[in-house]
DNA sequence: AAAATAAAGGACTGAATGTTCCATAATTTA
DNA sequence: TAAATTATGGAACATTCAGTCCTTTATTTT
């Protein structure tokens, strides 16, 4: 060991994250990172590698935060239906509230450069894995308490709401109009009934 | 007049189309363009502007076809739910044996540029509003011919509709699986039932 | 306190960026 | 056929890009 860091690395990330979040890869230079950041080209290249292993940190930092936040809302879940209401509309209410149209980091990725980026493409992929497990967990639970009709699917009913949620997170990017969000969510529950 | 056009301006726009559909405006460079169209700078300069006004033309002539195409399919429908399968099914099967991960055009146009292009936004709203018009007007016919239940809204369900399209488009960048996207279709069909 | 080690600041690099300019070539109009 | 006009090719431009290097500074270990 010897100086340390003047910096905080976890603050660096989160500034980091939302630079990339709300311009993508390609949309944010270096430059504005350690303007932003407030740390010298040395001390981002010393601390995070190059500009993708920062990206790539900020990106697995955003899916893990998400996870651990949707894990919690079906922990205290008295009702999956009513879990998923306020899951879906939490992404309304986020995208007309914020000035930022960031969306969700994770889609932005996936657009930009999952196509094009195998290790990107796995963390979306994982990303995906893991919430679409959550869901049908959840609705496996509720199907035991009688919440949910038995001749539901709930692995069918996960990917449907995965599906859901990303071109929720699409449309966030241009519409600014509840009832649009609401139209599609009131359809979307409907098919847990 | 003078010289004549040595290049046709719509393959070249088609050409065009297809490197930004595939890696976005801020990953294709002017150099890669003109390599692909085979073309000098200064006659891309000269018969399009600049990068972001070729961009915009291509966006649109993209809009257009797919605006055609869509409408073609509901003048030639027997069953609106047969169509809106036939439709969402193209997705899926047009990714899958594509080695292209592009998904559509719009969709990834409106993730890397509408929150901080406004022109670009305006085209991504009116495509969408045009989709929407057309998804309307096809279920409210399927409800005067007594296909749908006169029960369903038009409306809300034509704004799902465009949600699970914007959705499966995102999937499309890192999915390879049939099942998923079936999934996914199986239990938005439904909601015509 | 000295030696060792890591962080920071910032000048520097070479390549790539989007765009312009200009000389030349082709075509049309008068 | 001459003048006018547009297209082309490619050199040139300033700027920005991601990334490196080196000196200085701070801290730890011996």
């Amino acid at each position: 060991m010897a100086r340390n860091r003047e910096f905080n690395t976890d603050d660096a990330l989160d500034k980091a994250m939302l630079l990339f979040w709300n311009k993508g890869f390609n949309g944010v230079s270096t430059q504005e990172i350690i303007d932003d950041l407030n740390i010298s080209k040395s001390s981002m290249y010393g601390a995070f590698g190059d500009k993708m292993e920062l990206f790539t940190l900020t990106l697995l930092r955003y899916s893990s935060k998400i996870i651990v936040d949707i894990n919690n809302e079906f922990e205290i879940s008295q009702n999956v239906k009513m879990t998923f209401k306020k899951i879906l509309s939490q992404i309304y209410k986020e995208a007309l509230s914020k000035k930022l149209n960031n969306g969700c980091f994770i889609v932005n990725s996936t657009i930009e450069l999952a196509p094009h980026n195998k290790k990107i493409a796995k963390i979306v992929s994982d990303h995906r894995t893991k919430l679409e497990d959550i869901f049908e967990n959840a609705i496996n639970k509720a199907i035991e308490k009688k919440q949910v009709p038995a001749t539901k699917n709930a692995k069918q009913i996960s990917c449907f709401f995965c599906n859901t949620i990303n071109g929720m997170y699409v449309d966030s990017k241009y519409i600014r109009t509840k009832t649009s969000y609401e139209n599609t969510i009131n359809t979307v529950i409907a098919s847990l009934d």
